[in-house]
DNA sequence: ATGCTGATAGCAAGCGCTTTCTACTGGGCA
DNA sequence: TGCCCAGTAGAAAGCGCTTGCTATCAGCAT
């Protein structure tokens, strides 16, 4: 069968503790012992038994990654980074990092703590916002209370900070302030009649963004109008698609569109051009995120960029304790305007 | 500290045997102590250990899904589909499985793969196009054997077959044969001059398309320009844009474009349009692939549709022995010929 | 010489669970 | 009335590793 530890020791003529010590490196052993042990090592095709090894240890070299859709690249941008952050670790035993994906299903998210919980996970990344819904919202703060109490540490990434204190580190994205830069440049521009194509209601992503837009639109005394221009669908092309055909029913004179984020920026755009409509010449279109397609897109999408990889990155970091948390725990992630060609001044100023 | 099975089963008043028998449910227990026992286990909040369950039990409940490049949705949704399809899994204990992003380093692959092997993984599913080094193919072949050995289910999901007998089974996409139909498809249209904007030449699907391509013309007598017309590059945007601008600087002629994929076709695109050529009108393109953009771009793409959502769901469902493996292991997965608005008639036939 | 010290190595006790084997129970049947 | 069996529950032996403590030993100061 599979080789133990034992062989290995009996084969390098060493005690079992002895190899252990070689293969964790935590422990002096002569330079001799321990070249014998990772020659029998080598010799045996040996690998460490996680289980027995977690078990004896009460920690485990696991680190989950939870993500609403891996599918979108908004998530498997900020994944991919913190995996590769955590893979570039050195010196520690390898950490095993792994993405979750939720699919938005509260659930599924719960699960996954649980499942992870169970492995003794040695730190756990939650990304992206999350589910406007306080009995959800409890539940998971309770579970990953349960996780810190154990010993895992926890990250939030591109979600709002959990109240309590077992959340290790936080770096939350500035959608209100995002989103607010973004209308102010449309209002700047000389567009009144400015429509949203917003998220779902039940995340929080969706409301701070769309908080951003409303505080942009009552400094400049446009708020009235607000609530009509306000279409909600899902994170996807489709709903833009729809979202936009629904705010144009409602309002044809709309000279602006601000999108929840830019696949739903480039479904709206869809719409706008299968309606007819020029981009920017009749309809501005803004989106959020700036995802790799966004410049390449046909008006090249004006959006907010978020630092994706980056901050992937640095929770990958701060879930293994490399990087030192921000002052408080909380880090807030600004975005940047990006301007590009899919908005321009209204026609008729 | 945490709840322990003997806390558990102090508090229902059995012996741990009978908490474990309850929990795994494989062996008869009368009701009432079921009951007495879930009490127990709700009422101490109480969450297996997953280590010392695996250590016992010699088996675990993680599967590995590895994927090239999370961030590229060709990835993630294979990898979203597998994972949706473990977790709907009714009745057996709850897998956990999760998606590893080996970058398209080879030697993450290998350490991921060792990475599970040390969790004893239950299953692992390998994505994507394999590296063609014979070395690394042997490496990674010798390491899924071993795998094998100790009782992990592997399935390979969009990725050639391998050698000998430890793979469970494979789900192989089609590419030759749908790199051969688009091209075709092209010829069929009229296009003499076809330029080649390839993807890395160390990856099998890299070759499997082009092989397609290349049949294609020799079947119209066309091949003999081939090589001239091939440009290598990686799958992403910024390299079909750097290829499209490298191809018509060798052929200003040409008249058609087809790309190793949907991100690098939209990027030739780009390229094409900042030259000032029209698509379809001076160049038609063509991807591979057709994800959810594709057919939202300007021009919507013809591509080849690969099921991935299908296929990685399929690879779930094998990878835990819901679904009897394919007869010789093996199944070829066909791409479908999406012809849309980026390709038509040459302008002077 | 003699004891002390730092550097290595081994012993053995678990970590928390699964599972084989054994033990007990009551009812059905002869 | 006594025996057997199906149905349940428990005892206990590990699974393969880590780690606190102890043991050994060479070198060195005294």
């Amino acid at each position: 069968m599979t080789a133990t530890l034992a062989d290995v020791a009996a084969r390098a003529q060493v005690s079992p503790a002895t190899v252990s010590r070689v293969l964790n490196g935590n422990y002096p052993v002569a330079a001799a012992t321990r070249e014998r042990v990772l020659r029998a090592v080598d010799e045996l095709d040996y690998v460490l038994n996680g289980p027995a090894s977690s078990l004896a240890a009460a920690t485990s070299d696991l680190v989950g990654i939870l993500v609403n859709d891996i599918a979108d690249p908004f998530f498997g941008i900020m994944a991919g980074a913190a995996q590769a952050a955590i893979g570039e670790e050195r010196g520690a035993r390898e950490k095993l990092s792994v993405i979750c994906n939720t699919g938005g299903s509260p659930e599924r998210e719960l699960t996954y703590l649980t499942l992870l919980q169970r492995q003794r996970a040695a730190a756990v990344i939650v990304t992206g916002g999350a589910l406007e819904d306080p009995a959800h919202q409890a539940a998971v703060g309770a579970k990953l209370a349960r996780l810190a109490d154990a010993g895992t540490r926890i990250v939030l990434c591109g979600r709002p900070p959990l109240p309590g204190d077992s959340v290790t580190a936080t770096l939350a994205f500035d959608n209100r302030g995002g989103g607010r830069r973004l209308t102010e440049h449309l209002i700047g521009l000389g567009h009144r009649r400015i429509g949203y194509v917003a998220g779902p209601t039940e995340r929080t992503t969706t409301r701070h963004r769309l908080e951003g837009h409303r505080a942009a639109l009552e400094a400049a005394g446009l708020a009235r109008t607000l609530d009509a221009r306000v279409v909600h669908g899902s994170y996807d092309r489709r709903s833009g698609y729809d979202a936009a055909l629904e705010l144009l029913r409602r309002e044809p004179e709309l000279t602006a569109l601000v999108a929840a984020n830019d696949t739903v920026a480039l479904g709206a755009c869809a719409a706008l051009r299968d309606r007819g409509l020029s981009v920017p010449g009749d309809v501005s279109v803004a989106g959020f995120v700036d995802l790799p397609f966004s410049a390449d897109a046909v008006p090249a999408l004006t959006t907010v960029r978020l630092p994706l990889y980056e901050a992937g990155a640095r929770a990958g970091r701060l879930a293994l304790g490399l990087e030192p948390a921000p002052p408080g725990g909380i880090a807030t992630v600004h975005g940047e305007l990006m301007v590009r060609a899919s908005t321009a001044a209204p026609r008729a100023l």
